[in-house]
RNA sequence: GCGGGCGUGGCGGAAUGGUAGACGCUGCGGACUUAAAAUCCGCUUGGGAUUCCAGUGCGGGUUCGAGUCCCGCCGCCCGCACCA
């Protein structure tokens, strides 16, 4: 062995004998039991970053364990590679969508290997590709069929500017976000797959993801969002109804006003003719929506005039258009309790509208005051007639049950979740696979033409959907009547090509998107890993696609991921410089870390443009101080970065590998630091030194090394298996000093072949290196140490002797020792005799092989 | 506002109700070397000082014993949100 392991000759040596011998294909005719170990496939944006890097290394340390512990792995990757950063780098660059985003592909592929993951790569997909999108194409058709794809007119954002359908997330500030034109709120025709058919079972089907994270149960729950209350209407003087929704209807006593949204019927009738009333909604229309102007937003109302008759006390109660009332939920349309809704609350104080309290926390409490608040809490019903005296929950039902029984309103339950809108008007997508003929209306293609393909020849030399101007493409005969028709232009929104990709991966057959055998073997994954930016769309929308298969019968498996992990992101501190020297400008004050903040305009610099010099930073070719700020994300803008290939180049695979598993808890935050990868850098560079004393030769028995070692190859197992990766790496760092420090043995030399077989899954090319002199074959293929359940146990232990619950003395006993015998040992000990100082001992605890307690 | 999470050394963090600070990083001191790098050894919560005291955001409580459990606060992070 040579004194210093050579990752620049080891790395790329070891990856290609991984290649040769095919080590990570999943064999489907295995007799083994199953493991699908799965890391959210990239977006091929042009290079892997850091944050890649930390979620495939977990991945693939649990796949390469779950290998040795002798599973049947399937860890496959590909490409999610559609969507709109390769029709901007068309537009910006004069590339081809097709062309740039295969290019990264390749580039990523390779960054990839040089990080010596344990992929199945023969299973390798685009969703860019027709064998992949044509398959969806096929599955979209199936849902159609069923009733579960449906078109409807629907309002959208609309970019003038760059003639496209932009998310809500794009909108930023009312303007589009490439373009920083004015949105529009358009009507189109667009696609919609029916999950709100699913929002009951998506619900429930979160109490079975026990191994999901609270977090993204939750998210999801407020997601969909259901609530149940009561429908009903009030009569109008003006003869019409009004149609309202509360999950509150036992306060029903309690409601002061009705609101309705601004573009509600009975508002846009009172609008007709009425210009202060067509100003008014105007200017509902005009707040803005982002959470901190809806904070400070006044509640405007105007009074329409119209009353409406409560359906119990008769009373008539105005009906007003309010700026806080939302159209697209409920009805449109509220009963106002002011004393039991906050927002009613404010309304009812600005206008002097009545505020009654109906719930109070006893009966004696009746009359009693708001104190400038709402009060949601839960009581006892009063000034409310027939429901006095009952609860909360009593009385909703009470009152439903009423409703119900007159004919006047009905229980409901209303969700949240909207039908899923899965119309782009873009290029860069899986075409949507239907043809509209003017005799015929909108046909599906026949399966048998499938895949629609996405036509190369495209220019994006003006905005808009370039399919649409393709002088071709669109013009089909309509596959019923055969007159000339037209293709349908949008694409799918890219969400549908990650909401199924796990299957494909499972069983990859030319004439279907899967075989429904392959996938009841490997589904559901026995562990997603990924981030939790994607904790609602994405997973959410991956559970209804495979439920919905489920439901048309095409596979069994109801939830496609049994285990979910979201680690946290890569993090670094960030340098900020001001470009005019600090002796020039106003101190502001509020100290920094190592500058006072001064005036001037403030740019970021790189860590590789920084230097530290007597505990303070400057700016290498400035000399200006640089101002190290907080650490957070790792962004371009905020120049933060570091480039995973730079990091292999220097220190090689395993040590950045390392650096992403130790330290941080992996749902946490990793902070990146030099010194940190430099430590890992040693201590691939130690294990090595250590791997080269290995003696097979040694005899003699170090039953203490023993020990260590079986503890430690246990704890490992645990460890890993919880994702907690921080641990194992600190266990290793115990084992190796212990193994270190031993005289050599054959148990010295035993102990070093497992460290070895406990490190390979992090630091599979340093393994591989040292393994060739000391195992056979490789050590890829070798088997997880056994563990003595013996050896788990120590024969000596260490007890602590406690006097009134506070550390006395230790005793090193036998295990075992009686409580007798611990007792006695305790009160032997002189510092616990000077600790009692005489005092009469009223009690002794005594927890074996753990402490004794005395109790003076 | 609703929901979720988190507060432990200079930093990242360990700790089935039972020896708080494992392990790593940083810093300091020492060995080796002509020197440096690499490596090795020691120290690194605070105070007093070798056998002590205090200490896990703050205030209470349960317990022989609390970082851990309970109650009440404070602070930070994340998600959702005029959702009726």
């Amino acid at each position: 062995m040579t004194e210093r392991f050579d990752p620049a000759q080891a790395d790329t040596r070891w990856q290609a004998a991984w290649d040769e011998a095919q080590s990570f294909r999943a064999d489907d005719t295995s007799t083994k039991p199953r493991s699908y170990v799965l890391e959210m496939f990239p977006y091929p944006s042009g290079r892997i970053h850091i944050g890649h890097v930390r979620n495939y290394t977990m991945g693939d340390v649990l796949a390469r364990y779950k290998r040795m512990k002798g599973f049947e792995v399937l860890h496959p990757m590909g490409w999610d590679a559609f969507g709109m950063p390769a029709e901007n780098a068309a537009m910006e660059k004069g590339v081809h969508p097709g062309g740039w985003t295969r290019e990264n592909i390749a580039n990523m592929k390779a960054q990839l290997k040089r990080l010596g993951f344990a992929l199945d790569w023969s299973r390798e997909i685009a969703t860019c590709e027709p064998e992949y999108y044509g398959q969806e194409q096929a599955l979209f058709l199936d849902l159609y069929e069923h009733g579960l794809v449906y078109r409807k007119e629907s309002a959208v954002n609309w970019d003038p500017v760059d003639q496209t359908v932009l998310a809500n997330e794009q909108v930023i500030d009312g303007r589009g976000w490439r373009s920083g034109a004015l949105v529009e709120k358009r009507k189109l025709s667009q696609w919609f797959l029916k999950i709100t058919d699913f929002a009951d079972e998506l619900l429930d089907g979160l109490s079975t993801l026990d191994k999901w994270p609270e977090k993204v149960r939750t998210m999801q729950e407020n997601w969909i969002g259901k609530s149940q209350g009561l429908q009903f209407s009030f009569d109008l003087s003006t003869g019409g109804k009004v149609e309202v929704y509360s999950t509150r209807p036992d306060t029903i006593f309690g409601a002061s006003f009705v609101a309705v949204a601004a573009d509600h019927p009975i508002a846009q009738g009172a609008a007709e003719g009425r210009p202060e009333v067509q100003d008014f909604i105007a200017l509902c229309k005009q707040g803005g929506t982002t959470a901190a102007e809806l904070e400070t937003a006044e509640k405007l109302g105007f009074d329409t005039g119209i009353t409406a008759k409560h359906p119990f006390s008769g009373a008539q109660l105005p009906v007003y258009i309010a700026n806080f009332v939302l159209m697209d939920y409920g009805t449109g349309a509220v009963m106002a309790v002011p004393g039991h809704d906050q927002r009613d609350f404010e309304f009812a104080t600005k206008y002097q509208l009545p505020i009654a309290r109906v719930v109070a926390a006893s009966a004696e409490e009746a009359d009693k005051p708001f104190d400038g608040e709402s009060e949601a809490g839960d009581g006892v019903l009063v000034n409310s007639d027939f429901l006095n005296g009952l609860s909360v929950a009593e009385a909703k039902a009470a009152v439903i049950a009423r409703a119900e029984g007159e004919g006047w309103g009905e229980g409901k339950t209303v969700w949240r979740l909207r039908d899923w809108g899965v119309s782009r008007q873009r290029y860069w997508g899986t075409p949507i696979p239907f043809i509209h003929c003017e005799v015929c209306g909108v046909v599906p293609v026949p399966k048998k033409h499938l895949p629609v393909v996405l036509p190369e020849d495209v220019d994006f030399q003006t905005p808009g959907n370039p399919l649409v101007r393709h002088p071709t493409w669109k013009h089909v005969d309509c596959p019923q009547c055969g007159h000339p028709a037209r293709r349908e232009t949008d694409t799918l929104d890219t969400f549908v090509d990650s909401s199924w990709y796990f299957l494909r991966f499972a069983s990859q057959p030319d004439d279907r998107p899967f075989d429904p055998a392959k996938i009841a073997e490997w589904l559901p994954v026995e562990q997603y890993i990924g981030g939790i930016e994607h904790a609602i769309l994405h997973l959410l929308y991956a559970r209804f696609w495979t439920r919905a298969l489920a439901r048309i019968g095409k596979i069994e498996v109801k939830e496609p991921f049994g285990s979910l992990f979201t680690q946290g992101m890569v993090t670094h501190e960030t340098y900020s410089v001001f470009d005019i020297a600090p002796e020039n400008t106003t101190q502001i004050g509020g100290s920094h870390e190592h500058w006072d903040k001064p005036v001037g305009r403030e740019y970021f610099v790189s860590p590789a443009e920084i230097e530290r010099r007597d505990g303070k930073v400057y700016e290498i070719a400035t000399g200006r101080p640089v101002i190290v700020g907080r650490v957070i994300k790792m962004s371009k803008s905020k120049k933060n970065v570091v480039d995973p290939d730079e990091i292999v180049a220097t220190y090689g695979a395993d040590a950045i590998r390392w650096f992403m598993l130790s330290d941080s808890p992996p749902e946490r935050d990793l902070p990146w630091s030099e010194a940190g990868i430099e430590g890992c850098g040693r201590f691939v560079q130690r294990l090595w030194r250590l791997f080269a004393q290995y003696d097979a030769a040694a005899t003699g028995e170090d039953k203490a090394l023993d020990r260590k070692v079986h503890q430690t190859v246990d704890a490992a197992a645990r460890d890993i298996e919880s994702l907690g990766f921080n641990k194992t790496v600190a266990r290793i760092y115990e084992l190796t000093g212990a193994v270190e420090k031993a005289q050599p043995s054959a148990s010295r030399s035993a102990a070093i072949r497992t460290l070895l077989l406990l490190v390979s899954p992090m630091m599979p090319h340093l393994a591989e290196e040292a393994w060739a002199s000391i195992g056979e074959g490789l050590i890829a293929d070798a088997a997880w140490p056994e563990v003595d359940p013996a050896l788990l146990v120590d024969d000596e232990v260490t007890v602590a002797v406690q006097v009134k619950g506070k550390l006395r003395d230790t005793l090193t006993v036998a295990k075992g020792t009686s409580k007798e015998d611990l007792e006695a040992l305790a009160l032997a000990s002189e510092k616990v005799q000077r600790a009692l100082d005489g005092a009469e001992i009223r009690k002794v605890i005594v927890v074996p092989d753990r402490l004794v307690n005395l109790v003076a």
